[in-house]
DNA sequence: TGTACATCAGTGAACGCGCGTTCACTGATGTAC
DNA sequence: TGTACATCAGTGAACGCGCGTTCACTGATGTAC
């Protein structure tokens, strides 16, 4: 049953958007080509009308998803200042909120295991993240405070199921620190 | 064909020996049973003479690889300071050497998808891998530089094939951001 | 010390399942006249 | 404007492969006598 262009245009979103939760929640290699497909209301068959390979739904998925987190995190250092962005990228909600979190704290240890397509779109997505969340600032300083921010949630989201109130610590550490650095 | 009672604890430790490598590269979905036994000199059907799962041989040799991140890591502290150990994990030998370094930078980001087990394995030997390495220090800010080290040598790791100069940048901003604050 | 036998570590074939991918088919879309 | 037809998005069965797990079997170990 062919169906009009709009719509296709349609579902393409809601493939990448059920992708770009999966990715989150289960990893690239989570993103199986039935559920993405079913969480988009289609059967897994008509995948490869949209993508040639799972590796390229992954490499497209994770562009999209470094995009939107640069254009909000751009968007909240711009608005409120780094210091503000860094409180609420290290808050509880976030912390809780994988499927519609940060994608880099995500999908970190799973990036350097994955085919070359993908690597380059984490690659050029965190190019793109760095250089919106440190302009106007010291460049190195600011590295080194984005790269406590992921490891912090990156570490609180691996202990929270099993003693949350060190997840919980390990956030406030950065948080404090930050202030007092 | 039966083996000597020495043998097959020699064959036990050759399983997690591998199984650690193992982990530090393909992380806790990585350990294949086939692929596990092999690097032991062993054939699959064993397997289950040692582990009655695939599940709590992934448990085991997270406990055991954080069990030796923690000595390693709570040793370098003691010995060289915490500042060298830093150094030490910023390192572009450290960046280059995945699969005998630190599993926590290694795998971070598959934890919270692991069953049970391996997530109670994983925040066992967190809470002693943290006694060990902000032991007489401020725990608040040793928390705080624990999580900048990790978050940054995870991220390079990340970037590492596609853009090495980010990658060796953001080790080197933790570095220099830790001697100046 | 030597021999017979029970134990059990290791082997490799087989099974079942999930999953990426392919393909023949269906039926709605949209174009040609 | 209406009708016939080509296009093509979507369907669902099927295939092949990898992988965790099971199991009957082999043969070395180590114990009983």
């Amino acid at each position: 049953m062919k169906v009009s262009a709009e719509q296709k245009a349609q579902n393409r979103k809601a493939i990448l958007e059920t992708a770009g939760r999966l990715l989150r929640i289960k990893g690239p290699e989570g993103l199986g080509v039935a559920e993405v497909m079913d969480g988009a209301g289609l059967t897994h068959g008509g995948f490869y009308g949209y993508f040639p390979s799972k590796e390229q739904l992954a490499a497209e998925t994770v562009a999209q998803a470094l995009a939107e987190a640069t254009s909000y995190a751009g968007s909240a250092v711009d608005d409120a200042g780094f210091e503000a962005f860094l409180c609420g990228y290290l808050s509880t909600p976030h912390l809780d909120d994988v499927e519609a979190g940060c994608p880099i704290a995500a999908t970190l240890s799973d990036i350097p295991r994955q085919p070359q397509a993908v690597r380059a779109a984490f690659a050029a997505g965190m190019e793109n993240y760095l250089k919106a969340t440190t302009k106007g600032h010291d460049r190195q300083t600011a590295l080194a405070r984005l790269a406590a921010m992921i490891g912090a949630l990156a570490l609180a989201r691996a202990l929270q199921g099993e003693d949350r109130p060190l997840a919980e610590e390990i956030l406030a550490a950065v948080r404090e620190d930050d202030r007092a650095g």
